[in-house]
DNA sequence: TATTAACATGTAATTAATTACATGTTTTTG
DNA sequence: CAAAAACATGTAATTAATTACATGTTAATA
């Protein structure tokens, strides 16, 4: 897909917080983000020289061993800047790809002996997800401090438990 | 995105159905399956060649005006068997690349001078999304002959309704 | 009948993303 | 202390997808 560079601004996001690594920006989409984003290191690495040209981070290097020193990238004034001009600007909502409802599509008869099998394996699926978001959600934000300190997050995360709930409550609907 | 290929299982469901010229397969992205997927003509001639090459599918031309020749491309037995073990995998869920979450992310304070107007941009971009779903759901299912002989698409529509009207009663909770 | 819109089919250039290749350091643990 | 796991940083090859370029036909309409 040749999107809107998103990333750039998920790193710039990121780098909004604090001065991160390559690696610490890669282990994000591990955890938090990745809950709704991915993206791999080979292809943040190179994002991350791309965006020092354009001037929209620095970085700087720390002794972090006997022998390893690690590059720490840092959001600059214009990366600031490119950053709240991003989220001022109107979202477009990528139609979700959603292999599942892809097939779906293309089984035009409700006795199709596929749709059993199917559909249990989805709702499997996703309740495994559900069951997932709600661990993360008792993890991250066991008290209200959490909820307060993190709101994005917070709502990002029970947005998705609700999505998952209701695509779980469809299922049993098509069932 | 380099993805699973899944256009490829897009195009031998369309032609499963039947003959369709590369111009016809793209009007089926403005229409129906638009509404969830995505692709352009450039995209999709292309990997008809491809197809073909690789015997998924056949073309045969037909002579539509005085000098216009259409090639009209149908799926082979081969062609039929590939769509019919993609039907049969597990589906992967591709977390949905919702922008408007993505920035929501990073909004750590409930009284951000930004959340009003974002959330009201999204609340009426959904509106409006849903209202357009609703009205293709009376325009292709008038009747419950549709529902029984197009289920696929009926299922599919009303999970993007729902999807949407969960989504706006998220984004009333959040306000 | 001239113009415009829709039909129809491609390629080229670029960007985004995945998978695989490649190498070395540091910490943990058995 | 040896091995494994995790840390850390890149590049290369390939695939997927968008935007732009390019050309011609046919149907509708003004």
């Amino acid at each position: 897909m040749a999107q809107k560079n998103r990333l750039q601004f998920i790193i710039l996001g990121l780098l909004n917080i604090e001065s991160k690594t390559g690696y610490d920006l890669t282990k994000a989409f591990d955890s938090d983000i990745g809950e709704f984003w991915t993206a791999n290191h080979s292809q943040i690495y190179p994002l991350l020289k791309k965006m020092e040209k354009d001037q929209l981070i620095t970085h700087h290097e720390e002794q972090a061993g006997p022998k390893l020193v690690k590059k720490s990238y840092d959001i600059t004034t214009a990366g600031k800047a490119a950053f709240q001009e991003w989220l001022k600007e109107p979202s477009e909502a990528d139609n979700s790809h959603d292999e599942f409802i892809l097939k779906l599509y293309f089984i035009d008869s409700k006795n199709s002996p596929l749709l059993p099998e199917m559909i249990n394996e989805q709702k499997q699926a996703r309740a495994e997800k559900l069951n997932h978001l709600k661990q993360q959600l008792k993890d991250k934000f066991p008290t209200e401090k959490e909820k307060q300190q993190q709101n994005g997050h917070y709502n990002v995360l029970k947005h998705a438990i609700q999505r998952e709930t209701d695509y779980l409550k469809w299922l049993d609907e098509i069932n």
